[in-house]
RNA sequence: CGCGGGAUGGAGCAGUUGGCAGCUCGUCGGGCUCAUAACCCGAAGGUCGGAGGUUCGAGUCCUCCUCCCGCUACCA
């Protein structure tokens, strides 16, 4: 903290260009960061801004195969929004590239290249699956089966839903790409491996004994990876989409995506100025990663070590992760669509640009995660910046109109209250400051709604309104306090709201103050003219919001009926014989105790009556049955599966449920109670 | 026993090294009328997720537990 930095090198987590932006990501990472990087320009420090989308990946090829489009196409259409959607709320960027440069592939390949000569990856070679309709290896997320652990089918390679097992995919059971649907088989591919345990004792010095300021959630995830002992971590891909890997006898190979990304802030940062290296390279730089807290391990750990394996490079300085938002009480979500996504939101509310900007600082989840809902965000907007903050430079700049034809008065003598009012402006930029200095943005901006706060106490206190009946020159002293209050919000709103501190201005007639003038009472001159007063904020009425709603809630309903009609009715298996449904032994059950696998979400340990005898078996079921409505139930149990041991507890038999489209299961019970142990077939 | 973060008046959040529990919004009462029925003052409302412990003193430190979120390495 006590280095005096020559330059400030800030960067924003890479979008991932398979969807627009919505607000998780303007709460989590992109308003803080401009709030952020505004600030240091406002301080007149050497700083430059860095973003771009990242485009390589599988996710993106999954996508364009899916639409039946090319991952170009995919890239260059949310490249196209979420560039301009940045823009349009004023995200100030100096530079937003993409990955799918010219000089991010030559960067990227220079920098895999450099490491690879410099001896510092591992070469390995490893069965994986490959999807031969689809041509390519399948990551363990792209392959399902059935769960080993479970039985229940739609497990994924990594892992199975609903029973929360950890998988590898040689484990699943039929297992199929997600692809194609194709039965994959196994193939021999070589990668290499960045081995992460070769720097750990120098992240374990540079981050537990030199950051212990880091946020907690940051420096406790880092300990924890720490702690844990760091693995070699594949940087290739088996791929068509993305930076080849320049090395020979490497075709079809790309780097991994999470390899690529990071490099492309250097990538960014050499398309706009040639300058870049004393910004990445320069000790005296201070680097910083805004993310969110997904990221953490990939910008605190991964990327660190790739910057250090090659040499030369300065590592960040901090790395401000925020929380998650949800939107009204749900997690955000692209795949189910539920979210606001920012170039909509400009469409639906436009000039509403600060109000969001707004919220989205106000509620940040900076410490833990945080929910918008539309009504907090009509009530922030109508109680705060309506009546606080609007509403307060309003009353100014009306009263100047009407009493002074809109010249600035003189002040004359100052009062006791007069000078407890500016010694409590003259505090502001301190606080203000060390609370962006230091990443605490919620608290910043409250400092700068304080301006306005102190500007209509000050007007409710002094009264003006009735003095100008008996004491004028009073009123003169009063109204220029109240203009040099406005004048200073117009200074402290920018780097938070900067189209509201550039109507400020306006209003003002003023061209631009400085910063360092925060808390002065002598930024407007006497004589001078201001301009035509008009409403900052306008009050957001409810219909706007039920609108919102609304559309929240459409969104809800189509993707429900698009998952039904997207999850077509599995299709029928191949025959088997009679003998071989014989071999199935179905037995009317009822259950006689239920309660929760401990430490599990989705696992119940169930005590049955088979009728044949009394067992204890575990069903992956928590998620929709509670213990108590299960218990005294009929239920159809198949007895002579094999025993499995589940979460240390022997289970004897599966309890068979029916499944919908979307997961949700339900009980199969006989029509009317009969005796334990009756046999279905 | 996988790891990390979180839980504080009705809502959303602060709470630095343990020292009278704060802020914004909402609610109620009052004032004011320049202002977008906005603004100002006052009040009510909390056993700080639960249990135990250390201490003269615990929201804060220790132990155990519950719930929510994220990560768990081929998930961007």
């Amino acid at each position: 903290m006590a280095k005096d930095y020559k330059r400030y090198l800030i960067t924003s987590a890479l979008p991932y260009a398979n969807g627009p932006v919505h607000i998780g990501h303007l709460a989590g990472v992109y308003v803080p960061s401009d709030i952020y990087t505004r600030y240091m320009r406002l301080k007149g420090r050497d700083v430059i801004s860095i973003c771009g989308s990242d485009e390589h990946g599988v996710p993106i090829t999954i996508k364009a195969r899916k639409e039946g489009v090319t991952p170009q196409q995919i890239v260059d259409r949310y490249h196209n929004i979420i560039k301009n959607a940045f823009e349009g709320l004023g995200i100030s960027f100096d530079i937003y590239s993409r990955t799918s440069s010219p000089t991010h592939a030559k960067t990227a390949s220079e920098f895999f290249r450099k490491l690879y000569d410099d001896g510092k990856f591992i070469e390995k070679s490893s069965m994986q699956y490959y999807d031969e309709e689809a041509n390519t290896f399948l990551a363990d997320r792209y392959i399902t089966g059935t769960c080993p652990r479970c039985q229940s089918e739609g497990a994924y390679g990594d892992q199975c839903e609903k029973c929360g097992s950890t998988l590898s995919p040689d484990e699943l059971i039929n297992p199929r790409s997600a692809v194609s649907g194709a039965v994959p088989v196994k193939r021999e591919t070589k990668h290499w491996y960045l081995p992460l345990d070769q720097h750990e004792e120098a992240l374990r010095k540079w981050i537990l004994e030199g950051h212990k300021e880091w946020k907690s959630n940051v420096y406790g995830q880092c300990k924890s990876w720490l702690d844990g002992g760091l693995l070699p971590r594949a940087v290739s891909r088996d791929l068509d989409w993305g930076i080849p890997v320049p090395v020979e006898g490497a075709e079809g190979k790309v780097l991994y995506v999470w390899f690529d990304a990071p490099i492309g802030y250097i990538s960014a940062t050499k398309d706009l100025t040639p300058d870049w290296e004393k910004y990445w390279k320069d000790e005296d730089t201070k680097m910083v990663h805004f993310i969110g807290k997904d990221n953490i391990v990939f910008h605190c750990i991964v990327f660190p070590s790739m910057l250090m394996a090659h040499g030369g490079y300065i590592l960040p300085e901090n790395v401000p992760a925020n929380e998650f938002l949800n939107l009204e009480g749900d997690k955000i979500s692209t795949s189910r669509n539920w979210a606001v996504w920012l170039h909509e939101y400009l469409e639906d509310m436009p000039g509403k640009e600060d109000v969001l900007r707004y919220v989205l600082c106000a509620n940040a989840p900076e410490t833990k995660d945080n929910d918008f809902t539309w009504k907090d965000y009509q009530a922030r907007n109508n109680n705060e910046l309506v009546a606080v903050l609007g509403n307060f430079v309003n009353r100014a700049l009306v009263l100047t109109k009407k009493y002074y034809d809109g010249v600035v008065p003189a002040c004359g003598e100052l009062t006791d209250y007069d000078r407890e009012t500016i010694a409590e402006m003259s505090q502001i930029k301190a606080s203000l400051e060390a609370n962006l200095e230091n990443y605490r943005f919620r608290e910043a901006l409250k400092d700068a709604m304080n301006v306005a706060r102190i500007g209509n106490k000050y007007l409710a206190d002094t009264e003006p309104w009735k003095l100008i009946k008996t004491d004028t020159e009073r009123v003169k002293t009063i109204l220029n306090i109240a203009l040099q209050i406005t004048a200073n919000l117009a200074i402290v709103c920018e780097p938070f709201m900067p189209f509201t501190a550039a109507k400020i201005l306006k209003m003002l007639a003023v061209e631009h103050f400085d910063w360092e003038r925060i808390g002065e009472m002598s930024l407007l001159e006497a004589g001078h003219t201001i301009g035509e007063p008009s409403l900052l904020f306008e009050k957001i009425e409810d219909d706007v919001i039920q609108k919102q709603l609304d559309k929240l809630e459409t969104a809800k309903q189509a993707n429900l009926a698009a998952a039904a009609a997207a999850a077509p009715v599995e299709p029928q298996k191949d025959n088997i014989s009679f003998d071989d449904f014989g071999k199935a032994d179905i037995r009317v059950s009822t259950i006689l105790a239920a309660e929760r696998v401990p430490k599990t979400k989705k696992l119940l340990h169930l005590t049955v009556d088979t009728g044949i005898d009394t067992r204890e078996l575990v069903s992956g079921i928590a998620e929709y049955f509670s213990p108590e409505e299960l218990v005294g139930q009929q239920v159809l149990v198949l007895v002579n599966l094999e025993p499995r041991e589940i979460k240390g507890i022997l289970s004897r038999g599966m309890i068979l449920m029916g499944e919908d489209a979307s997961g949700k299961l339900v009980l199969l019970q006989p029509s009317s109670k009969v005796g334990s142990g009756s046999i279905v077939g």
